[in-house]
RNA sequence: GGAGAGAUGUCUGAGUGGUUUAAGGAGCACGCUUGGAAAGCGUGUGUAUGUGAAAAUGUACCGAGGGUUCGAACCCCUCUCUCUCCGCCA
């Protein structure tokens, strides 16, 4: 959520920032194209509401006086009659008034920092490093290479589920686990991080605290009957664990990793990506979270996407960082840097992290706060990204570990985890 | 799922229609006192938003949302959550 100061104060600003990601969003009848009026309408009325509100409270207080004074008030009585009538006349108005601006403001995405290249789509991402030596020959897809091991079962998912849902047998359905504890073990040990683990069912205000409400209702599972929604991310649950609440400034940077299921209905993306395990419903992540004060942000991302790498690189799985061009930035993030994995068998990098940075938007959405220097409460900046998505990872472990003879090999860091086992054989 | 009890400020806790501008206590901050400390005494201590250069000051907020009333923390309705007991259950 922009500041409403800031809307009033630096108008001009916010409007270049917002229109990088695209005309649409500052275009005539949009939620910003609107905002400004409904804020002065909304302003308005409620000056005048509580200008007859306090003429309310003063006589009123008048009439309790006169009352206890065995006083005769049906004069005072008579007349409030119909000042209260208007009072709430105007107040009703000024409470939709109210309703129109924030729902236009829980509409406005965040304003884009100047750092982040201009373009469209991802296309015109900015590449800024490579890591390790990605291998060049022919690789089997991970599905292929999966079903001859006898370990990834699309069949099952889609009998049980549906399409985009998979079974993991025997030495796959251990590695998605080793791949979870190998993961939050490096973080809690190496890298400083509180491990949570949250509820992966939450409601309509947590969904709405970190931005996927009201605007991306159709992007979720949504429990029927009840006014609760699957996790898309753990982003949401770890982050709207401090919702309403105003932290000392002292206990910032909270750090959080946690791991939870993710559940997306992929709504937009039909055809993309329908083999194999890169695009679920349902998936495993674990999320690495930021809390911290707005001047530390920027060291906070630095930090936040080395502990991402460092998953990558201790599992020696070449890949390459970007940053998101202006138009793939996601609706509550100020600015975004993707790790993209080497996938042989596409002779490609995919998306393996997201790191995003926040700014106030967040905290400002969730009411999440700190009091700064002078002991005034100021919204907490937000970071997060994942560190990793585990089904990709997964994925980037078989394929990148395949051998000729059909077999994986185990990256080190993960041997401990499977048990001592060093290659996935064939059963 | 059934029955009951609750939800008040940083905490505790009073308040069942009108000087409540939310008592009292604790905590915290500052000051006085002291050789220093404790105790004691005094003052202050929320959030949001509006007006204002500031000092100030208006309004809202007693779990949430409605309603009754000239006036609601208090009465009525709906909902949420917590606790206790019963039932069911990993």
């Amino acid at each position: 959520m922009i500041d409403r100061q800031a809307l009033r104060r630096d108008y001009e600003v916010m409007q270049a920032a917002l229109a990088r990601r695209g005309e649409a969003v500052v275009a005539e009848g949009s939620a910003w194209a609107c905002l400004r009026g409904l804020d002065e309408n909304q302003r308005q009325l409620k000056s005048e509401s509580e200008t007859l509100q306090a003429e309310r409270n003063r006589v009123s207080k008048q009439i309790g006086m006169k009352k206890k004074q065995g006083e005769d008030s049906s004069a005072e009585m008579a007349a409030m009659g119909t000042l209260s009538g208007r009072v709430k006349e105007l107040d009703s108005l000024t409470r939709d008034a109210e309703a129109a601006f924030s729902e236009a403001l829980l509409e406005i995405p965040n304003p884009l920092l100047d750092s982040v290249p201009d373009g469209s789509d991802e296309a015109d991402n900015i590449e800024l490093r490579r890591w390790g030596e990605p291998r060049s020959d022919e690789v089997p897809p991970h599905w292929e290479i999966g079903a001859a091991l006898g370990i990834l079962d699309f069949d099952a998912g889609a009998k049980l589920a549906g399409s985009r849902f998979t079974v993991l047998r025997g030495a796959a359905a251990r590695l998605e686990r080793a791949l979870m504890q190998f993961m939050l073990d490096l973080h809690v040990d190496k890298h400083g991080y509180e491990e949570v683990w949250v509820p992966a069912i939450v409601n309509r205000k947590t969904m709405t605290g970190t931005g996927q409400l009201p605007k991306f209702e159709e992007d979720l599972y949504k429990l029927e009957g009840e006014d609760a929604f699957l996790i898309p991310t753990a982003e949401v649950p770890v982050t709207n664990l401090y919702q309403d609440m105003i932290l000392d400034a002292d206990v910032l940077p909270i750090r959080h990793c946690a791991y939870t299921p993710c559940f997306r209905r992929e709504a937009g993306s039909a055809g993309r990506d329908m083999r194999g395990m890169i695009r679920q419903h349902q998936f495993d992540k674990i999320e690495l979270v930021h809390l911290t004060t707005p001047a530390q942000a920027r060291s906070d991302l630095d930090a936040l996407i080395s502990h991402a790498e460092a998953v990558l690189q201790i599992l020696e799985l070449p890949y390459r960082v970007l940053s998101l061009c202006a138009g793939d930035v996601g609706f509550s993030a100020q600015q975004t840097f993707d790790l993209e994995v080497w996938l042989p068998s596409q002779k490609q990098y995919r998306e393996i992290s997201s790191c995003s940075t926040f700014g106030q938007f967040q905290g400002r959405r969730a009411g999440i706060r700190y009091r700064d220097e002078n002991g005034k409460p100021q919204p907490v900046a937000t970071l997060n990204g994942s560190g990793l998505a585990i089904g990709r990872c997964l994925v980037a472990v078989l394929e990148n570990g395949y051998q000729a003879d059909g077999s994986i090999t185990i990256p080190k860091a993960l041997q401990p985890y499977m048990g001592g086992m060093t290659t996935i054989q064939p059963r």
